[in-house]
DNA sequence: CGTGCAGTTGAGCAAATTCAACGCTTGTGG
DNA sequence: CCACAAGCGTTGAATTTGCTCAACTGCACG
């Protein structure tokens, strides 16, 4: 199940990236360091980024497609702890290891730069160090609200997450989904009959609707905010 | 339900705290900074320490008792979001409010220190700056492996709580519970009736023993650690 | 001694999972 | 080009899990 076709990325940056040091005063989101720090590598569909344990000698960020993290748990299931989508940093981990695993959901482009190149440059500019320090509070409200969300019925579950990736992809009451409804169970905590059958009542009660599978338009947001609790 | 008895903190420590610059060079791990620089106040049995929306204007640390930090969800229920013990930082929010709640679980004393104060030490101080984000990276890591509890059965939502505490308490294979079963149940994410009727079982089939209601010893450790998933 | 609170236990119910079947699309090989 | 297998998603039926409602116990406190 877990990365059928998947292509090991064998192409893993070993190069040293060049710090650009004047890029770090420009003022950009926090962000922005890693985009300008770093190298652009391009994955395919389900291919692992990183894995569960490996060195976390990388921070990436997302130029294009959509990426997960997530972690198999000793019974074989599988929590996804979030999708990142463009503009998203993610691998930004605490210790030397991942504790998560990442793989890319569609074919996709990363920003992939040295977490010690970019530490080396937070320890002489404060401003970057606060940046990074950012980034983590961020991530930290981001699966505060993953919480939040999983002590919600199946309904609220849906509704949550539906209104999150409209709001996320900002294209207005139209979402196109990028991951599987397996992908969406394992985020949700929830089983992939039950994300479809919430889906089609949400389609009954004219909440959403599903030309496609994977494109939902949010017909009555006011409704699915109701169940967003 | 909430608070019940509770005594509003009257005696919120308006007064500005005096920081001792030179406490922050001595090398200790980072929680210490908010007690060397801060003032212990003593909080009573569900007293609120901070509410959800208030400016977050200190940083607290446990010296001794037990902390709660939650949320109140539009329908009523009430997700707690972490036990704090002695040692444990809390009130460590990224934006300018509290996203949640604090409040004494049983009669206790927190070191209080004003977040301006430590962070004019951390802008001049890149050692200090550093130990603030490492508290927000161990707090991220928490919150994650709370979002993986969540997602578990009840039989091993309180094995992995039951387990957790007894590392932390690190007195060995008995736990001694600050908190009562609503708060244990609001921490899962499951109803009293289920805590209650779980930790029955348990000790019908020895992994635990329950001489009181608040104290818990674990008989078979590994049996538990089976349950954890 | 009664009152109130915390915890336990039971019975019935609702929600979500499991197991199974089926439709649709896609890609592959004859 | 068609046949067919594989993957994804949907739907139905049976089952399980945890929740709701309710009663009851033990204990502390006035």
């Amino acid at each position: 199940m877990l990365t059928p076709t998947a292509v090991r990325s064998a192409s893993f940056p070993r190069n040293a990236v060049q710090p650009h040091r004047k890029a770090v005063h420009t003022g950009h989101p926090a962000a922005d360091i890693i985009e300008l720090m770093g190298t652009v590598m391009p994955f395919t569909r389900n291919a692992e980024i990183y894995g569960e344990n490996e060195p976390a000698d990388y921070l990436y960020k997302v130029i294009s497609g959509a990426v997960r993290t997530y972690k198999v748990l000793v019974d074989g299931r599988r929590q996804i702890g979030a999708f990142h989508l463009p503009g998203d940093v993610f691998g930004f981990e605490t210790g030397d290891e991942h504790t998560f695993s990442a793989e890319a959901i569609t074919d996709c482009r990363v920003a992939v730069v040295k977490r010690n190149a970019v530490m080396a440059v937070a320890a002489r500019d404060t401003e970057v160090a606060r940046q990074m320090w950012e980034i983590t509070a961020c991530e930290l409200r981001r699966v505060q609200e993953h919480v939040l969300l999983l002590v919600k019925s199946a309904q609220e579950r849906v509704a949550t997450f539906l209104l999150e990736m409209a709001k996320r992809a900002a294209n207005g009451a139209a979402v196109e989904l990028a991951m599987s409804r397996q992908d969406i169970a394992d985020y949700l905590g929830l089983t992939i009959e039950t994300v479809s059958r919430t889906l089609s009542h949400l389609e009954k009660t004219a909440a959403i609707e599903v030309p496609t599978s994977r494109r939902i338009v949010l017909r009555n947001q006011s409704a699915l905010n109701r169940l967003n609790s």
